[in-house]
DNA sequence: TGATTGACGTTAT
DNA sequence: AATAACGCCAATC
């Protein structure tokens, strides 16, 4: 319904390729969808998901290897705890060591 | 209809 | 090295 639905349905598929236990960068995302500079609607895209989903947004950091839920404390918690639940060395401060964690894709 | 904002990133100073 | 400015563009005001 909102414009770009083909866009938004690529960064929902390039989430789903990325293997647990490794993350991605909103640029890496929108990279793999075909607009390499869209990093900010792909964050958009993100914001929009339901609850219930299955899509692993937590797995989605940014280029620095930090959530950027600042505002979302609910979902910046639950981002570091499944990201941890895959392994992921992550701080308090959802920080974590993107040259270790981050997918070659 | 126009201006501002924002789950980002890169380039320039 | 740190900070500022710009690009991007849908959603919101």
């Amino acid at each position: 319904m909102t414009a770009l639905p083909d866009f938004r349905q690529g960064v929902l598929e390039a989430v789903a390729r990325v293997p647990a236990g490794t993350v991605a960068t909103y640029g890496q995302i929108a990279w793999m969808t075909g607009y390499p500079r869209r990093s900010r609607q792909v964050g958009m895209v993100l914001k929009g998901l339901p609850e219930g989903t299955e899509l692993p947004w937590h797995r989605i950091v940014n280029a620095k290897g930090y959530v950027s839920s600042r505002g979302r404390w609910w979902c910046a918690m639950l981002q570091i705890r499944l990201l941890r639940e895959e392994g992921i060395e992550v701080d308090d401060d959802g920080q974590l060591d993107l040259a270790r964690h981050q997918w070659p894709g």
